[in-house]
DNA sequence: TATTGTTATACTCTATAACTATA
DNA sequence: TATAGTTATAGAGTATAACAATA
């Protein structure tokens, strides 16, 4: 038999899930002063530690030119500040000021609250039926799609 | 107890899914021609049928003058045209070309194909365990995104 | 008066190519 | 020679504001 429409209707619900998830991760983001393209390079910051420029454009696969002009806005608005390379000197190192890696933080705990208001609660049986779920849909998409060994950034 | 972890990486799950499908429905795009948001013009086309640039700047909630841009181009690459609005002379209606239909019934097709890839041989216990898992979620997420009355565009 | 779509202007993200300084 | 980061240039998407034509 044929359950394409049911199959198509899970792959709506996962895109609305997908989409909804989005507007909800970015909200605040402008009130901060922040892009989601910059958030991005905080994001990686946050979990690289200081890091070379080319470092950060192999990290988000931009390029190195896009990345500068990341860095100079970060560093405009006070979240960043470039530092000479202890070793090498074309490079520069990108260090979070206070107030960047303050935001950073924050950015980490309302991804673990936006966690929370999503599964807690929720039925142990069906918490982990989605889990299995999920882990069955994405072994079927990754082999499918270039660059799967990629780090999630989700600012 | 505390599930914090467990409850992250379930979100973690979701956005990888996110970041895959994404980078999967955006494949060919370019070899046809397309962008992101000009395929959203054209799917929202599909699905209303020929529409004032006020109708899809609104469905596609962006600026009116954006939307000018994005005709502008879909006409410039032959997926589109501009007719006059038969009753309002202010207004002018959007219509596919031939190409333009052609390709929006192919995206349709191709969003078919990738919930066939994605779900068909899934046992279907899983299946419904992963579809109900994504409602519960769904319910908790919508009611705390505005706009989550939106119809969901996804070219 | 209100609405439709435009021109004018500006900002952000993105890319490639050429160049400087350094390795 | 190769690499890190810049300047130069370009294109796409997005927005607000002012304006013309029409309702």
């Amino acid at each position: 038999m044929d359950r394409s429409a049911d199959h198509v209707a899970a792959l709506n619900r996962v895109l609305e899930l997908a989409v909804l998830i989005n507007i909800d991760m970015r909200r605040g983001l402008a009130e901060r002063g922040l892009t989601e393209s910059r958030t991005h390079v905080l994001w990686e910051l946050h979990q690289r530690g200081p890091s070379t420029q080319r470092e950060l454009a192999d990290a988000l696969r931009v390029s190195p030119r896009n990345i500068t002009g990341l860095v100079d806005a970060l560093a405009a608005t006070g979240f960043v500040s470039r530092q000479p390379h202890p070793s090498d000197r074309r490079a520069t190192l990108v260090h979070f000021t206070e107030h960047g890696a303050e935001v950073a933080r924050r950015l980490e705990r309302d991804q673990q609250e936006f966690a929370r208001v999503l599964f807690t609660g929720m039925p142990k049986t069906q918490f982990s039926n989605l889990v299995d779920g999920l882990d069955a849909v994405l072994d079927r998409l990754r082999p499918l799609v270039p660059l799967h060994d990629r780090d999630i950034d989700d600012g």
